[in-house]
DNA sequence: TCAATTTATATCGTGCACGAAGTAATCGAA
DNA sequence: TTCGATTACTTCGTGCACGATATAAATTGA
C-alpha cells in the first residue's frame, strides 16, 4: 500500500505506462549491450538498414520512427565503426544513401539473438502481446495525426 | 508497400513499439508545453507529488519509475522555479523530503487538463486500452526482474 | 566504541532526441 | 531561364536518462 511502485493516478495513463515500460527496457538492453558500444537505437537502424536495403537518411528516419536530425551523428558514428556505409546519392547530391556492411550484419546477428533470447525469457504471452502490439501501432498513428492543445501559463501566481 | 511508415521485422518487437510510441508522445508532449518550460518528466514527478503526499527522493524515483539520478537535477529546476520544495528530513540528514507547492498545483491542474483533453481527442478504444495497460504493467514487472543475455562482439571482424 | 558497511543524494560523463536554424541541391513557375 | 520555394541533410542548443562515482549521514557489529 505504501510501497505502490507506481502513483494510481498515473498507472491510468497510457503515456506513463510507455514511458515506465520504455525506460525499463532501456535499462534492460543497455545492461545487455554494455561495454559493447552497442545501444538498442543502432541496433534499431541496423535493422530498418537490414531489412528494407540501402535507403536514404529520410527515409530511414520515417521507417525507425526517428527525427533525422536525430540519426545523423548516430549513422556518422555508426559508419567510423565499420558497420554501415554513408554515400551521398549521384542523382541527387543532396541525398546520403545509407547500407549496412557485412561486419553490420554480423553485429545485428548477435544483437537480435540476444533480443530474442531475452524476449523469450520474459514468458509474455503471444496472443496477448499480438492484441498489445496492433492497439500500441493504432495509438502511435493517432497520436502522430494528433495536434495537442496548447499549455497556457499565464497568470501563474 | 515501399513507403510502409515501419519496417516489418521491427513491427513484431514489443520494445520497438514501445520505443516509437514513447517517442510519439514526446514529440506530442513537447508540442502541448512548448513555451511553458513544462515537460513530460516534470509532470509525472508532479503528479506522484500531488497524489502521493511530500516524499524522499528514492521513493518519488520508485513512484516516477526514474532513477534517482535523473531526479535530482529536475527537482533542483523545479524549486527554483518554485512548483516544489526541497528539504532535508531532520530524523534524517541523508534523506530530501520533496512537496509539491500551491504554484505547483495550479501547474498540473492545467497540465492534466492539456493531457486529459489531448487524451480525448485520440478517440482511444476505453476497454482495449485498460487490456494493454495491464499488458503493459505485467510485461514492465517482467522486464524489471529479468536480467539480460550479453553481447559479445569478440572477433567481430 | 568506532571502524566498516549501508543508505540517500548529488555530481559527472556519455548518449539519445528533439526543435530551430543553417547549408546546399533541386524543382517550378513566371 | 532564373530565382524563389522546397527538399535533404547537418549543426546547434537544450533536456532527459543512465551507470559510475563521490560524499556524507546513519547503522551495525566486533
Amino acid at each position: 500500500m505504501d510501497d505502490m511502485p507506481i502513483t494510481d493516478d498515473l498507472k491510468q495513463l497510457l503515456c506513463f505506462n510507455i514511458y515506465t515500460l520504455n525506460r525499463s527496457f532501456g535499462r534492460y538492453y543497455q545492461a545487455a549491450f554494455s561495454e559493447t558500444g552497442m545501444t538498442y537505437p543502432k541496433f534499431v537502424i541496423l535493422m530498418a538498414l537490414d531489412s528494407g536495403g540501402p535507403m536514404s537518411v529520410s527515409k530511414l528516419s520515417t521507417r525507425a520512427g526517428v527525427e533525422a536530425n536525430t540519426l545523423s551523428p548516430l549513422l556518422k558514428k555508426m559508419a567510423g565503426f565499420g558497420a554501415i556505409t554513408r554515400q551521398r546519392a549521384e542523382e541527387d547530391e543532396r541525398r546520403v544513401d545509407v547500407a549496412i556492411t557485412d561486419m553490420g550484419q554480423e553485429v545485428l546477428r548477435r544483437a537480435k539473438d540476444v533480443i530474442m533470447k531475452g524476449f523469450a525469457e520474459l514468458q509474455i504471452d503471444p496472443s496477448q502481446m499480438m492484441d498489445a502490439l496492433q492497439f500500441l501501432e493504432d495509438a502511435r498513428a493517432k497520436v502522430e495525426d494528433a495536434d495537442p492543445p496548447k499549455l497556457n501559463f499565464d497568470g501563474l501566481t
